[in-house]
DNA sequence: CGACGTTTATAGCGTCCACTATATAAACCG
DNA sequence: CGGTTTATATAGTGGACGCTATAAACGTCG
């Protein structure tokens, strides 16, 4: 008895298939894809998509999480280098830029995850917002800012407000506007270095 | 044959039927509220209230249409004295007390009813927020700003940041220090006046 | 080839959704 | 009271939901 697997079959690509549930859950949100969309999008039938994700909420999750692979923020490459003040206002810009890059494809998928009716989706996608919560949280602390706990608020409000906003429709330019003057709270809000 | 109508004799108030919907539909949004929980609150039978109110989303119009009565900002009041960017920051700090007054009632009503999966919800939570938006953008482009379309963006995706992190749960505090900090963004933005 | 194990496709499960056809009960009028 | 009008309750509509039982098609390996 060979405890080896057997190879498999796959009539379909796995990993293609998620990328498109990545796209059509950031466009429409996990409560307003059907599974009977999800298999018209991938070429198959509902038994072939729980056969090879288990089912509609994991398929979710694996999609945030190649989300946050393929389009999450580089949160160390932004925020390391600099001043503080600049470096958060920077990752509001970037932020706007992956929040209206596509047309359909609006906001931050993992925000507006939080936001799902269902409560399963929900969990995982603040789980997966945990991530980039201690980032920012860690990288505030680490910058000296004389109250790190209202600082880290605020820029989580933002990129919020930012996501939210974008998803009405406004442009890369407009919000790139709003990136840009959120950032100008900021100032006075880290202690100076010796410089 | 008398076109006069007769007497009606309705066995629940229909009012106070709109102000429990307003309540289940702040408190859970538009599409997690299914008609049986309507029902249920209201102590009725489906019939009766598509009878009195016509369908789910003409009592969400209503809900939202009360909302805007009992716990909108007071625009006017808020925007009028001072200068604008105090009144701005006080319109944040306004809206954080009454986005995070109750347990269960987070947010906006209005602006997180623009993110229903129901488009008929969609839009008529869009057409309500009309009036407050135009209010605002005409109360930036008296007070002499700078760039009234940025400023008004600015002040909009704030308003939408703060809904959506009062959703979260997070404290009055909290959120009051970040309407605060987000206030400071609009210093400079308005031309000063002869003073 | 032929048995095995995986991956498909057919068809349908039970449940919940918003909504309604029909009938009964209650109030007003003369 | 009878006649009319309106609001109620019983029961059920068709459809979409997420999901699955069953079994046939396929590729691999002995």
């Amino acid at each position: 008895m060979e405890t080896k697997v057997r190879k498999r079959r796959p009539a379909f690509d796995r990993e293609e298939g998620v990328a498109i549930a990545q796209g059509l859950f950031h466009e429409r949100g996990y409560d307003a894809v059907g599974v009977a969309d999800l298999c018209e999008a991938l070429g198959i039938v509902a038994p072939s998509l729980y056969a090879a994700y288990g089912s509609k909420a994991e398929l979710f999750d694996r999609a945030m999480k190649r989300y946050v692979v393929t389009d999450s923020l580089p949160m160390y490459g932004i925020l390391s280098p600099g001043p503080p003040v600049e470096a958060l206002t920077d990752l509001f810009v970037q932020a706007t830029m992956k929040y209206t890059r596509h047309a359909t494809r609006k906001g931050c998928m993992i925000i507006e995850g939080m936001r799902a009716d269902d409560e399963t989706a929900r969990g995982m996608a603040t789980e997966l917002a945990k991530g980039g919560t201690e980032a920012i949280a860690n990288y505030v602390r680490t910058q000296n800012a004389k109250d790190p706990e209202r600082v880290t608020d605020y820029v989580l409000m933002t990129l919020r407000g930012l996501s939210s906003y974008a998803c009405l429709g406004h442009s890369t330019e407009r919000l790139t506007e709003c990136a840009k003057m959120a950032g100008r709270a900021l100032e006075g809000d880290f202690l100076t270095r010796a410089a």
